[in-house]
DNA sequence: TGGTTGACGGTGG
DNA sequence: TCCACCGCCAACC
């Protein structure tokens, strides 16, 4: 895990960059496919999210672009429920303030 | 090897 | 603002 990019396969640096969103912040699926290295996977970066169900992934953080929710796995208000919990606002399915939650590796030195 | 599958993104109506 | 379309991509089958 040397910088955001490593040479495990694209499934491997998906998971360890959401692992480390951090609560209170979200990503979209293309800012996660980007810094694993694919800036054009993220639909790509959809279907790795659809089986990942490990408690030590955050995976509710990860979001689509222009702050719409995305899906999860058929629940998609526990995924509100999850991201209000953190502090996010989200109204309807969409998260407010996208500029102050959005989290990127390469800003993580602003966080908060 | 080759086609299918979507927790997506951007554009246009 | 919402929806339909089309383009992209790694994982699956």
């Amino acid at each position: 895990v040397s910088g955001v990019v490593h040479r495990s396969s694209f499934a491997s640096r998906v998971l360890s960059v959401v692992r480390r969103i951090p609560p209170g912040r979200v990503s979209t699926y293309g800012d996660v496919a980007a810094m694993a290295g694919r800036p054009r996977a993220a639909r790509a970066v959809g279907n790795i999210m659809r089986g990942c169900a490990r408690p030590d992934v955050p995976c509710h953080r990860v979001i689509a672009a222009g702050g719409r929710l995305g899906g999860y796995g058929g629940h998609e208000m526990l995924k509100r429920a999850l991201l209000a919990a953190e502090g996010i606002t989200v109204a309807g399915s969409r998260v407010r303030e996208l500029g102050r939650v959005r989290w990127s590796a390469a800003r993580r030195k602003a966080t908060r």
